[in-house]
DNA sequence: AAGACCACCAACCGCTCCTGG
DNA sequence: GCCAGGAGCGGTTGGTGGTCT
């Protein structure tokens, strides 16, 4: 196998180079030998990057193992690509992220997961590296926080796409048996911000049975890293939280403000017990699910916050919400509300998992000319982009983005959700009913939408329809469900009901034995008269909601 | 003032995929 | 079909400087 030389070993990871012009300059420096020669390793320097520079300019980009030979440069190819992707090649976007480039990336990752260069294409100038950093740097500040890392409104968007593809790719293929460490490296793509019309629930997680069958299908499903019902204990007290405001503006949450004064008392764990949506606090999250035979359903968190890197129970390597669907555009994920893209996002939709992974190019076939198809649309877009919206581009705008998709918070929903009292500052519906990327032209065909009930803020439990398509075969036991209003849930949480909503952990087994057993429908029309406390839908663990439609199972 | 903590950045590393012989 | 080299991607690590206690 063709493994970079830059590769080390045993040998010679540790050797310096006493001979090599640049080796000892960068504190972290040391040498790899390629045929005889000695191979820096840390800082480039200035002059290693003129070096490069010039070889790019005679010889191009590419054969970067060649640059060492022609140019004498004591670095491996892969070094010099990466210095160059990274640092020297021209139209390099340099300083920190614009506002709207950071909207574009939370985006982006909701899509794609962490894809990268994937991302970067869609930010001309940035580069992967760069991407990269930048999220995993905000991961680390939101998981300190107990912050989710979507607004909250792409949970459940999260959810439906992992739904969607457990389903496929358990239904649709009867001889899979399904290897745990496979069936839980889910890729959750949510190409549909907003539209709830087909958002299941969330379910606590529950641990995956090794039967196939409908009910550990679902379980499966369940298992999901999108709808962990799990919220992410904060057991550190953060001695410090930095840059309040911008958590606060980016999800208008009141959070961190209530944060800091809990912070006094419980170590802003009342807080944080309140903010049982999307948390990211994989690490917390994480010890509580290798302890979660002993402790089920006790922490609830959910939706795609982990770390495809976080290592979870039974080697389990999760992977956010990632729509691997290398010539899916964006706005085949984010249609102009103006002129919705309906096949195109149906399709998607009607596409099972299996038949996307299987059929569509690997990323890395897809990696570098896709980014600069995408790269080259891009850079068209931001030159001209009044042409580009009267057109039907494939590439969507930042503008665009903050306009049609439930993302538009940067500048507008943000502040509502600051207005507002709500622990989000306002709920989801008001993005779903103000913002809804209408897309599955099923959903046209449905009945009307109670989009009423989405308008403002209401905090009553009323009970509305999601339908939840399992799959086209399964029709039988994907008739509508009934839940409650996620606003309702979220604000009935929110609004210091942390006791209550702690007391949902004993459900788990109540869960988990009516999705599997036979007296289905009785637990949970007792847990709907409120005689036991379920982990509702959006995870909260004892908002005490409407979950008869599980009944269904 | 010192240490701890953190954010940011750059670079490395391991792996996988693609391509050509 | 197999193999090796090239290339790219994603994860991780280490350094540096700023801020806070």
């Amino acid at each position: 196998m063709g493994l970079n030389k830059c590769k080390t070993n045993e040998s010679d990871d540790e050797v310096l180079s006493p001979d090599s012009p640049v080796i000892g300059e960068g504190s972290s420096s040391g040498g790899d030998s390629s045929e005889g020669t000695m191979l820096k390793k840390g800082p480039w320097t200035s002059a290693e990057d003129a070096i490069l520079v010039e070889y790019v300019k005679k010889h191009g980009e590419g054969n970067w193992n060649s640059v060492q030979k022609y140019s004498g440069l004591s670095r491996c190819g892969k070094s010099c690509r990466l210095r160059w992707a990274n640092h020297l090649r021209p139209n390099l976007k340099k300083g920190a992220f614009t506002a709207e480039e950071e909207h574009l990336i939370i985006e982006l990752h909701a899509k794609m997961g962490n894809k990268w260069a994937r991302m970067a294409a869609h930010l001309p100038g940035r580069t992967d590296n760069e991407i990269k950093n930048y999220w995993n740097t905000r991961i680390k500040r939101l998981q300190r926080a107990g912050l989710p890392l979507y607004p909250p409104e792409l949970c459940p968007q999260a959810f439906q796409e992992n739904q969607q593809n457990l389903n496929d790719d358990t239904l649709n293929s009867g001889e899979n048996i399904l290897d745990p460490l496979e069936t839980y490296s889910y890729d959750i793509p949510g190409f549909m911000f907003g539209n709830i019309r087909t958002t299941p629930p969330f379910f606590p997680y529950i641990p995956p049975l090794p039967e196939f069958s409908p009910a550990s299908t679902l379980v499966e499903g369940l298992g999901s890293p999108q709808l962990y019902g799990f919220s992410p204990p904060m057991r550190t007290c953060h001695k410090r939280f930095r840059e309040p405001e911008q958590l606060l503006s980016q999800y208008g949450y009141d959070i961190l403000s209530q944060y800091d004064r809990d912070q006094g008392d419980d170590c802003r764990s009342k807080g944080s017990q309140q903010h049982n949506i999307c948390f990211a606090n994989p690490s917390s999250i994480i010890k509580d699910l290798s302890n979660f035979g002993a402790n089920q359903g006790s922490q609830p968190f959910l939706t795609g916050n982990f770390s495809a890197s976080t290592p979870m129970i039974g080697a389990v390597k999760l992977e956010l919400p990632s729509l691997q669907y290398p010539d899916t555009t964006l706005d085949e994920w984010f249609p102009n509300p103006s002129l919705p893209q309906l096949e195109s996002v149906d399709s998607l939709i009607q596409s099972t998992p299996g038949t996307t992974q299987s059929d569509c190019p690997s990323p890395r076939s897809s990696g570098l000319l896709e980014a600069l198809v995408y790269e080259g649309k891009a850079l068209t877009i931001t030159k001209d982009p009044s042409s580009e919206r009267s057109s039907n581009s494939s590439v969507v705008t930042p503008k665009d983005l903050t306009n049609c998709s439930p993302f538009k918070t940067s500048s507008t929903e943000y502040e509502v959700y600051n207005k507002s009292n709500l622990p989000f500052g306002n709920s989801p519906a008001y993005t779903f009913s103000n913002c809804t990327p209408i897309s599955a032209s099923k959903c046209l065909q449905e009945e009307n939408l109670p989009t009423e009930g989405f308008s403002g803020v209401n905090l009553k439990s009323e009970p509305m329809s999601y339908s939840w398509d399992f799959d086209e075969g399964e029709k039988e036991s994907s008739t509508e469900l009934n839940y409650l209003r996620p606003d309702a849930i979220l604000g009935s949480c929110w609004l210091g009901e942390s006791t209550s909503c702690r007391k949902g952990q004993g459900t788990m087994t109540d869960v988990i034995a009516t999705l599997l057993g036979d007296n289905k429908s009785t637990d949970f029309r007792n847990t709907a008269s409120g005689t036991s406390t379920p982990v509702n839908s959006f995870g909260f663990g004892s908002c005490p909601c409407n979950i008869s439609s599980l009944s269904h199972f």
